[in-house]
DNA sequence: GCCAACGTTGGC
DNA sequence: GCCAACGTTGGC
């Protein structure tokens, strides 16, 4: 089982949207590396923070459980969708992603604060630039963070 | 709104 | 394969 931290802007999808639709397919991935760590990574019953990012508070807002393997993601063949991809094929698809279950909301545990502790120091999503919507958690920084979710 | 950092594209 | 140009992310 591994550890994950998913991004989304909240006025795009937020930890309440997820409370309400109890499930959701991950969709709109556009990077390789995320979507490597879908496709090659994630199974049912993992477990990801969901954050908050690119509003007046990012912080992780919650949690979710990996509740179904990767699949292609639909929206690559939909014209209308501002994620189509014209390069992607049925039969080749460019594009997968999970769906997510919800487990809990959590307090706000902003990034000002996440930033505090030395424990969490080497989490990718405080590296200086990061950008990547899905990112890996250490199982000792998911236990520090559960903890300071108490 | 600004801008640094990053990923992708495409000409060569 | 290199790299400039461009588009996007996301904190501030």
């Amino acid at each position: 089982m591994r550890y994950w931290l998913i991004k989304s802007e909240p006025d795009a999808y937020s930890i309440d949207d997820l409370a309400r639709d109890k499930t959701t397919p991950w969709t709109g991935v556009r990077n390789y590396q995320a979507r490597n760590f879908m496709r090659d990574q994630m199974k049912p019953g993992d477990q990801a923070f969901f954050y908050h990012s690119n509003c007046d508070e990012p912080a992780i807002v919650g949690i979710a459980e990996v509740s179904k393997a990767a699949y292609p993601d639909a929206t690559q063949f939909d014209r209308n969708s501002k994620y189509f991809d014209d390069k992607a094929t049925t039969d080749n698809p460019r594009w997968l992603h999970v769906d997510f279950r919800f487990v809990r909301k959590t307090p706000p545990l902003t990034l000002t604060e996440l930033r505090r502790h030395k424990a969490l120091a080497k989490m990718r999503l405080l590296a200086k630039g990061n950008r990547l919507s899905i990112t890996p958690v250490d199982p000792a920084e998911w236990q520090y963070i559960i903890g300071l979710l108490k």
